[in-house]
DNA sequence: ATGGTAGCGACGCTA
């Protein structure tokens, strides 16, 4: 089963590269963040086409999640316990007896600011009820931009980050208790290149100079981590014409 | 000191 992470910035601009990438590498399962598109206008049939059906849960201008997928997605859950949050950033669903959760977590704007006091309070939130997840569904996959740097080692420039957004230590603690449920960052599973990033800021030249961080992650449950295959980061999209800031990763469970 | 670009929807907000 090859499942990927993808936030796209906008489905509707970036309709056609997520197809191209879909026929190309054939995930069985691609959840999307960043669809800045609302419900009724989900591209719905051009991706049928494409052999792959959704389930969405969008809103106007910002954020937006969903889940492609070549099986029916069953036990869709877009809305969480103690969490009355009209941002659309999380989507649940089972897929061939795999659960995977997509999250799009808060950018947090600043260290200290409102936006980053919603950011901890929302990935705690979240944690809590990943627990729930990971009782209820042994092959548990937590995927998404989390908008967190997990180690030094995935920012090129760690000094000039510091404890800075995407990097603070509460950030990082933050992920870590999600970690600690018994989920592994799939990509730290194998050995992989050095300055590996998912991410680079359109400004400034960043993916030219790889001015950029590992901020995209598949977790998965000890069941999964078992017979995970293979985890990487596919640069080529963020090289295509008017492409996203985030490129697609990918990981491969054997079955 | 706080740039640079992209997307959305009306010149600012978010990332």
């Amino acid at each position: 089963m090859k499942i990927a992470t993808w936030n796209v910035n906008s489905l509707r601009v970036r309709l056609p590269h997520v197809l191209q990438w879909l026929a190309a590498a054939q995930p069985d399962v691609l959840a999307i963040q960043e669809t800045k598109t609302v419900d009724e206008q989900f591209p719905v049939a051009e991706l049928e086409v494409a052999g792959y059906s959704a389930v969405f849960a969008g809103q106007k201008t910002y954020n937006g999640v969903a889940v492609l997928s070549k099986s029916p997605a069953t036990e869709v859950v877009t809305d969480i316990p103690g969490l009355d949050d009209p941002q659309r950033r999380i989507l649940a669903a089972t897929l061939d007896g795999v659960r995977v959760v997509n999250l799009y977590v808060v950018n947090g704007a600043e260290v200290g600011s409102d936006k980053y006091a919603y950011k901890l309070d929302w990935l705690a939130k979240v944690t809590a009820w990943l627990q729930q997840q990971a009782a209820a569904y042994p092959k548990l996959v937590v995927l998404g931009d989390f908008n967190i740097a997990p180690q030094d080692r995935d920012v090129h420039d760690p000094v000039a980050w510091g404890e800075g957004i995407l990097c603070s230590p509460p950030e990082r603690a933050a992920l870590q208790a999600i970690q600690a449920l018994g989920l592994q960052d799939t990509f730290r599973l194998f050995e992989q290149a050095e300055k590996s990033f998912s991410w680079w800021d359109y400004r400034a030249g960043g993916f030219r100079r790889n001015h950029g961080l590992r901020i995209d992650l598949i977790l998965a449950s000890q069941a999964l981590v078992a017979v995970c295959q293979s985890c990487v980061i596919e640069r080529e999209p963020r090289t295509w014409e008017k492409p996203s800031d985030h490129t697609p990763v990918v990981a491969v469970f054997a079955e």
